[in-house]
Parts: structure tokens; C-alpha cells; sequence
DNA sequence: TGTACATCAGTGAACGCGCGTTCACTGATGTAC
DNA sequence: TGTACATCAGTGAACGCGCGTTCACTGATGTAC
């Protein structure tokens, strides 16, 4: 870690064992507690509670609660991110890639929901302040590109050598497919069950457009 | 309006033009605070003192922040209701109707901004609450059925007699889109212009699937 | 239409709770020898 | 490996601000005649 003396040089600061067991669990509890009664939902007093400790281990660490929350949206991001990207390494080497990712693509999980309303919160957050919108834009732009890495081969052939023009763009289009999808299945579960849009669509979206 | 007195009986109670007055004031205030600092970064002072109001008069018309954003959503939810209706009514008599469909849904201007901000808070917020997602989904049926109106009759020929299964499930997409690809362009609109996604992938969308 | 009266809408001061934030402290942890 | 010391992480009480909420009030509005 790096820090500024008063005196304005720049040092090493140790990090200590205990000091990151602190800041994992802090996290956990704000994941938690965010996913179930919203950012502004929780104190950090009550946040500081479910994690085990008392206010002033929090400030010992953060300076607000938005900052906390960048740091977990980084975290989590990365987990989603590795996950992701072994799913779509064994999507890859199944036998029928393309059916492995739209089921991939499709799968809605607890995780799922609590991912879906702690990123859609710090999506309104971004759009209204600059860093947490480099961090999310970062963060799709990854996704994206991992997305890609399974697709651009499959949609080489599955177009017949008509080439992909702006294959990012593309990776926009089931990004927005599947979190638009998601908004609604969370909304009303009973009408539009979980991931029946994109299982529905997806296939004949990457069949032959672009 | 339907009053319940300390006895137990059932009155009409009078609405004065005063307080519908008072109450649109509120509400117009609420729908530019909410766009501008969320639903919890406004306090009910702050939004009184916007609409020309104490706070007592907040309390003399809602009983909770809560209540009135659902009132909020309920009454932008039919003004954009009703745009939404003109504008698809003119895009039918137009040459190109598929075309014009097409650049409506792919319009972003300020007030877009606004509705989406708002409504997506909405969602989050209705994803915890059955009442919200109640107003929520007739907000979203009723959207859905008047594109259909448009789009049916359209894809009927479109798609050379082939029949649309579940037109809704497909209305469900484009709202996906249009709302995964604002939430997009909005975070970083340098990457990603607004209505690109909607006016890249919407007529082939429209083309040929379901 | 005009007046007298009843009701109601909004006022604004007051209250107290909950929250964010600070800070002197202590016990835990890491370092030097 | 063991001890003595320095530093640091987290404690928890304290503070005060801002906020939601209440309520006796007054002037505005609607009603009856």
C-alpha cells in the first residue's frame, strides 16, 4: 500500500493479516446486507455488526460508504469475471458449445439476483459519478471480451465466413438481452420465468445478425 | 376519495383543487430530485422546500418517501404511457413504419435520462416490494401491448404468414434491449452512442424471429 | 351575487432518534536483536 | 527461538447534525342560505 506523509513523501505502508481478514469480512457483510435492503439501506453501523466488529474498524479502512462500495464492486466483479470465464472454457470444449453458452447465459441462481442488484444499484451510481463508471465500464468491457473469445469462432462458422463487422458490439446486444431479461424475471418471476429470454433468443440472435 | 371515519363508516371525502394543486407541485419536484440525487439522497424537506411547500404539507398528502414514489411512478408511468401511444399512432400512418418504429425506439433525449433513472430505481425497489412490482408490471404490459398494436400487423407480413407463437415474449425482448442498451450508453455514452444498439439490432430483431 | 360559517390544507416550531464521524485508548501484531 | 519494544488495528464512548415526524395553529377554500 502506498501512502503520503504529511510531509508529503511517498512510503510503503505494510498491509497486515489481520487488517486484511477486516476488510474481506467487511465486504462480506456489506454484500450481503446491500443485496437484501439496498445501499442506503444499510448504516455502516449495521454493516460494521454483521461483519463483527464496531465503527471505528470501518473508518479504520474506508473513508465513506461509497468508497466501500467501489472496493466491493471491484471484488466481486473480479469473482464474477473468473467464474465466467471457466464456465466458458468448459462451454468451449463441450459438444456443443454454442447450446452450453445460451445455457450458461440463461442460469439464474441466488448469486445471480444478488450480482444482478448490487451491479444494476452501482449501474444508477456510475451513471452519476465518473470513477464508479470507469470501474463498471471496465468491468462489461472484460466481460465482454471474454464472451468473445467463445463466440468469435462458433459466429465465424455459424455465419459462413460473412464477417463479423464490430463483434463488440454484438457482445453489447447479449449483455443488454440478458440483464434486460433479468430485470424483468426478478420483477415478475411468474410471467416471465428466469432466463426464458435468453434461451429463447439468443440462439437465433447469434445464428445469422450483426 | 374514499375515507374510512373513527366510527368505522365509509365517506366520500371532498378533493380540493388546492390539493391537487399542492400535489402535482410535490410530485414535479420529486420526479427532478429523484432523477438528480436517487430516490434516498433527496430528504422530504429538501423536496418540499423545491415545491414551494413546509414539510407539513408532505404529511398532509403521503404518509411516507415510499408512497409517493410509487405516486410518481404511477403518474409518469401514464404520461409516458400516453407519448409512447401518440408516437406509435403516427409511426403507423408513416411511410416506413417499421423505420420509424425503429428510430422512436431508438430516441434518447434529457427526459429519457430521467425515466430511466427513475423507473430502474423503481425496479430495484420493486424487486423487494409486491406492491411496486405490481404497478411495475401493468406499467410494462401496457407498454408491451401498445408496440405490439404497431409491430403485429407488421411482422404478420414481415415474416411471410409465418405466425408469431407469442408476440408478447417478443415485445419482452425489445424492451430488454431498449433498456439494457440505455443503461449502457448512459454509463459511457462516448462508447456506446445513444440508440446505436436499438437501430443496429432492432429491424433484423424485427426481421425474422420469434 | 353576497355573507357567515365550517372545514380543511398547509405552516413552522419542536422533539428526539439514528446516523456519520471523531478520538483517546488498549490489546494485538509485527520487528529487531 | 525468545524477549523487549514499537507500531498499528480495532474499541467504544461521545458528540452533534440532519432527518422524519408530530401537532396546535391560521389563513384559504368551499358550502349553505
Amino acid at each position: 500500500m502506498i501512502v503520503t506523509t504529511r510531509a508529503g513523501e511517498r512510503m510503503t505502508k505494510r498491509v497486515t493479516r489481520r487488517r486484511l481478514e477486516t476488510n474481506e469480512r467487511l465486504l462480506d457483510a456489506a454484500e450481503q446486507a446491500f443485496a437484501e435492503y439496498g445501499f442506503h439501506g444499510v448504516s455502516i453501523a449495521e454493516l460494521c455488526t454483521r461483519a463483527g466488529y464496531t465503527t471505528g474498524a470501518f473508518y479504520s479502512n474506508y473513508s465513506s460508504k461509497s468508497e466501500l462500495f467501489l472496493a466491493l464492486f471491484t471484488r466481486r466483479s473480479a469473482v464474477v469475471l473468473k467464474q465466467l470465464g471457466d464456465a466458458l472454457d468448459e462451454a468451449i470444449v463441450s459438444e456443443h458449445p454454442m447450446a452450453a453458452f445460451v445455457e450458461l447465459a440463461s442460469a439464474v441462481d441466488e448469486e445471480t439476483r444478488t450480482w444482478f442488484l448490487i451491479s444494476t444499484e452501482f449501474t444508477l451510481h456510475a451513471i452519476r459519478n465518473p470513477e464508479a463508471a470507469e470501474a463498471l465500464a471496465r468491468h462489461d468491457a472484460a466481460m465482454r471480451a471474454a464472451i468473445a473469445e467463445l463466440l468469435a469462432p462458433l459466429l465465424a462458422t455459424a455465419r459462413s465466413k460473412v464477417p463479423l463487422k464490430d463483434p463488440d458490439m454484438l457482445m453489447r446486444l447479449v449483455v443488454a438481452v440478458r440483464e434486460g431479461g433479468l430485470a424483468q424475471s426478478l420483477v415478475e418471476p411468474g410471467a416471465l420465468p428466469h432466463g426464458e429470454l435468453e434461451r429463447r433468443f439468443l440462439p437465433t440472435l447469434l445464428g445469422g445478425h450483426g
